[in-house]
DNA sequence: CATGAATGAGATTTCATTCAT
DNA sequence: GATGAATGAAATCTCATTCAT
């Protein structure tokens, strides 16, 4: 079982870096340390191990953004929980996220295929808990009066761009997490 | 003549939206209306296709970077100039601008290679220019004292974000420019 | 275009001699001398090319079939024309009237394939073109008043039986071909 | 041991209906209720079980052979005889006499394999025991005088299409054997 | 007896590329 | 310029078989 979990991990590693018709399962075999046969024993192909590895991804990212603490003090809390738990994220799974926010662009052409489902799915959560947080602090008076949809969208880049950052390593990573935390708080809050 | 322009329209296309690995070159032949040898007429290979339109995407990129006025009055109109030059090659010129932000993920292992020389450059320029402007704009008072590196990677990846988006339409990007220039106005100028 | 052909032409040999689960592509490829990716180039996949010589096969059968004379002065001669047609199909065309009649079993489990509407047409024609003779020839008083159904079923195997008898060498079939339909004159007409 | 029948059983219906090489060994396993190495605990591999199934198929099928009555009063009496073996035969093991008739047709290029050696043993048997028959019969003016060698296959031919009909039910096959018998018997008796 | 995990050999298929015309 | 036919190399996948337990 210590092999399947190899594949996984390496077949993690090599989709979020090299992209999944980029990468060949002689390449995930070999980097696993086991045969090519080994990962049809696992998986049903090449297509079900990427599946479940995007399944994985995220899986793990909502377990994460449903543990966010659903009552604070203020909206902007809110908000910055949510930067900031993309930062940690980053900084602990990196292919993970990556893959949760890059997933194969040629599968996203199949509107049903689980990529699709998932990235639609993730594109509404943080659509809906940005909205709400906005148009709640903007009604309580916390916040300047911004148009919401486009900051939602905003905000959404934003996040997507520091997922995407490859090469941006620790340090820097710890510095950003409050430097844009602070950005956003000049901008939004009064 | 016109054929050829019909393959690097395409294969733009494609690439854009598949990635590299993930378009044939029978695809490509196809959608745009010649056979596959007609590509190796016009080009040296899928690799030379592929060069020759990130170089495009990367000089049509370059030229409009470098005719940003020199000379603005307040730092912060040199920050709204690059933003809004980026919505605007969003909504004229998606697909190339979309490559140029994310060539092709296994050819930057290749650090020779133009994609990474390129990216790189880009990323230089980018950070020179953002960098300049923050600390000439700190040093006058125009902004506030924000940590530079990490400023300058928050806006990179702000950027890298809208161009990554896919699926936002013409109306939301118009809109997005704006409120996006005013929340880094507020959050940089004093 | 004689490569194509090349390959039919060993493709329905190999086929019917050893099966379609017993046959591989480079077999096939090196006996028409062919590389296999051109085997690709003309046809689907492997299953295409046997479903087109499958139809190749039917169809050139079913062309001797509607060939057959509507009208004759007795019943049986269209039994003897039937029994001879056959005859003639085996020792002109052996590997296609083999395939007609023993289509790949495996595929047979699906009766939406080609393979099992062919074979399916082909029993309802022969049973069709059977039954109409033989209850003809009683009510006329040509033939004994053999059960009808059982006697068509009777007469298919015996077809079927020769079709399948391979290692049956061309001055045998010639005999043969008479001798049976003398057996079924007898056994049939008054 | 159950487990050993459940294989030779499964092994039996699958060869049968998709012949030996679509069956995969997986197949046979799963369909048993079985691993595949226990396949391989009591048997050689697949060539074995095949084999095995094979042997057994003929043996049971030659054990009823020869229990045909040696002494008839007539010589159709040997005749109807065989053809009704047959038909029992048919309704009872219809996979195996399907089998003792139609084995591994890739298997039959090497003639030292078992499935040649009991074909070949199945053929001459049947060549001897009819062409005694027929020829005692013409002999004894009990039958026309027909061609022996030519009936002989034209018997054997009845006798494989009968074998080789799939998809006819028992109560079919219950009219069938007498409707044969008489068909057969107003071809030859005098 | 029995199995989960693993593999070597090979089958099917794809694809960038070239050749002859 | 342009193409239909063809191919070498490699990718995906299957399958009979074995090993460790």
């Amino acid at each position: 079982m210590k092999k399947k979990q190899n594949i996984i991990d390496t077949a993690t590693k090599l989709f979020s870096r090299q992209g999944f018709d980029g990468t060949t399962t002689l390449q995930i075999a070999r980097e696993a340390g086991v045969t090519e046969p080994l990962i049809y024993y696992h998986f049903e192909g090449k297509d079900d191990l990427f599946t479940r590895i995007i399944e994985n991804s995220f899986n793990t990212y909502f377990d994460r953004l449903k543990s966010l603490p659903a009552e604070t003090t203020t909206q902007f809390e809110k908000i910055e929980n949510l930067v900031a738990l993309h930062f940690r994220f980053v900084r602990e799974m990196p292919d993970e996220i990556y893959l949760a926010f890059s997933t194969c662009p040629a599968k996203l052409k199949d509107k049903s295929h689980v990529c699709s489902k998932k990235l639609e799915k993730q594109r509404k959560w943080l659509g809906t808990y940005l909205s709400s947080c906005l148009s709640t602090g903007i009604a309580g008076n916390e916040f300047h009066s911004v148009q919401i949809k486009e900051t939602v969208s905003l905000l959404y880049a934003l996040i997507l761009g520091i997922v995407r950052q490859r090469g941006l390593h620790l340090n820097m990573l710890k510095g950003m997490s409050g430097t844009t935390i602070e950005f956003c708080r000049r901008s939004l809050v009064k």
